[in-house]
This record gives structure tokens, sequence and C-alpha cells, in this order.
DNA sequence: TACATTATGTACTAACTAGAACTAATGTCA
DNA sequence: TGACATTAGTTCTAGTTAGTACATAATGTA
């Protein structure tokens, strides 16, 4: 490990994230959306709403920066805010009618546009890169506890 | 793929490449650095600098960025800019006295930060993760190249 | 119950980000 | 050579980002 052998599966995570965010967020561009607002509508579809605990956790949104992203999604009248009956310090966020209906409109259109990356991967391949990713994900959190732990 | 089966490698992509960005940077942040300008730093030491291009293109930083993170070095006196002698519109940069003692003392710390997080696998699993993730980043320029065909 | 701790969301900052419009320099080709 | 297209880097904008400090509310404990 003293070679540095790592590197190479580094250049690739970042490599192969990046090309993906940058095809994924050409198109939802031409949609009309960023893509943290992409994300916050298709995590809110098909939901009750939820709190901004939970969409950070789900969309990977720190809880400061969503604050924002969903100040300009009220303000394009796609999704409210509704004080939470059961916290008084939690704000529940939910789609509008108008956050429906785009979400109805451009969800699928999204997922038929990510479908053709995979046309020329066998099942048995991407089932594969997912279980490989997860072990290096796993890797990360715990060294992440690691160092937790030390402080 | 009607089943949208590539959801859970997409989800992994992210998370992992998140985890990464996220254990990395916290330790890049003590040592002084954005991760970007870390970025730059790693990959100007030990050459003898290069233009805005190759150096966009080295760090995926796109060249309107580029030009805000290059600035906000050379303020610290990190790099510096000095046009080409050969190409009138092109600027190269290098890291100066200061940026290469930086470079001399981040560099080693940060691989050794990164090394950690691989001590738990296996050198057989991070060749094949290196090699699914070049695959689906095959996968992604090859669909990008589509839509510019088709356009 | 009173106090301390923790949790939720907001405000603010510095920095990064991509994209588009722009300037200046270079390359192409008729 | 002259007109045109391309390329390199800067500028500008709207938006995202993480982190910190903060106000408010809830929870745990004495």
């Amino acid at each position: 490990m003293t070679q540095k052998t790592f590197m190479p599966v580094l250049y690739e995570l970042v490599r192969t994230y990046q090309a993906f965010e940058t095809y994924s967020a050409a198109h939802i561009r031409l949609l009309g959306l960023t893509a943290s607002q992409f994300d916050i509508i298709a995590t809110l579809g098909n939901t009750e709403g939820m709190s901004f605990k939970d969409l950070g956790e789900k969309t990977l949104i720190t809880k400061g920066t969503l604050t924002g992203v969903v100040d300009r999604l009220e303000a394009k009248t796609l999704v409210r805010r509704v004080a939470s009956p059961k916290d008084g310090r939690s704000q529940m966020v939910q789609l509008t009618k108008a956050g429906e209906k785009l979400f109805a409109k451009v969800f699928p259109a999204h997922l038929c546009h990510l479908e053709q990356v995979f046309s020329g991967l066998s099942q048995k391949n991407i089932e594969n890169t997912a279980s490989v990713l997860k072990q290096l994900r796993i890797a990360f959190s715990a060294a992440s506890l690691n160092l937790e732990e030390a402080a």
C-alpha cells in the first residue's frame, strides 16, 4: 500500500462521478431545474412531504444549503413549508400542485435519459459495480469513524 | 432495464463520491486549503507549470472557475501566472517557492490520510473497483457522445 | 419544576460551480 | 494576404456548497 496503489480508484471515482453529474445536470437544466432542485422534487414526489432534516439526509444537502434551495423552489411555488404539528422546531416541506405536476413530467423523463447510459452494460455488471462501490463507501465511513473516535 | 435497475448503482456512485469528498476535504481544510486549491497545488507539484487549459483538464475545473481559484492562490503567493512564450493567448501557471514548499508538506500528508481508507481492502478489490468504475465512466462518455451526434 | 443539553432550521460568509458573453490571439483556407 | 472561424483566458451571473453562529424548541436530569 506504500506504493499508493489506491490512486487509480480515486481517480476513477472522481472522473466517473463527474461524468455522471455533467451528463445528468445538462438534461435537468433543459427541464428548467438545477440538479439540487431536481433531487428535492424527486425526493418529495409521491410522499406527504418531510422535514428539512429528513430531506437533507436523503438528498445529501446540508441544512444551511437546503434552506436556500428550498427558498428558491418556494419562490417558484413548486414546494411549500408547513410547520410540523409534532415538533415546534421542525418545518415540513411538501410539493405544491404545480410541484407534483412538474414531478410527474420531469422524473420519468430524466430516468429515461439516464437509462440510455446503461444500455451497453449487462445487468450483472451493473449489480457488481453497485456492490464494489458500496464496499468502498463503507471503507470511507469506517475511516471517518476512526477519526471521530481518535478525537 | 425498464425496471430502473440502474438506480442502485447511481445511488452508490453519488454516496461513495460524497463520502470521499467529505473525508478528503475535511483533512485538506486542516491544511489551510480548499479541495480545489489542493488539487491545483498537487497537479502543479513536480512540474514546470502548465497552461490554464491543461490545468483545467487535469483537475476537472472549468475555465471560468479556474480563473477565480488561481486568483486566490496567487493572492496567497502559492502560484504565479506567466505568459506563454509560444502562444500569446495562453497563461502558464507555476508553483512559487512557497507553493513548492507547501506541496512538499501537504501532498504526502494527504496521501497518508487517504491511505488509511484502503487498509481494509485487498489489492485485488481495489483494482477491480477501479476497473468497473472505468467501464461506467466510458458508458457515460458514450451516452454523451450520442447526444452530441444527435444534435 | 429549573437548568443544562441537544436538536431544528435560519442567517451569514467565503468559496466553488457551470455557463454564457466577451476580448484578444491564433489558425484556416480561399 | 484577407475574411472567417476557433481557441485561451477573463468577466459576470445565478446558484450551490460547507461551515459557523444563532434563535427557538424539545429533551434529559437533578
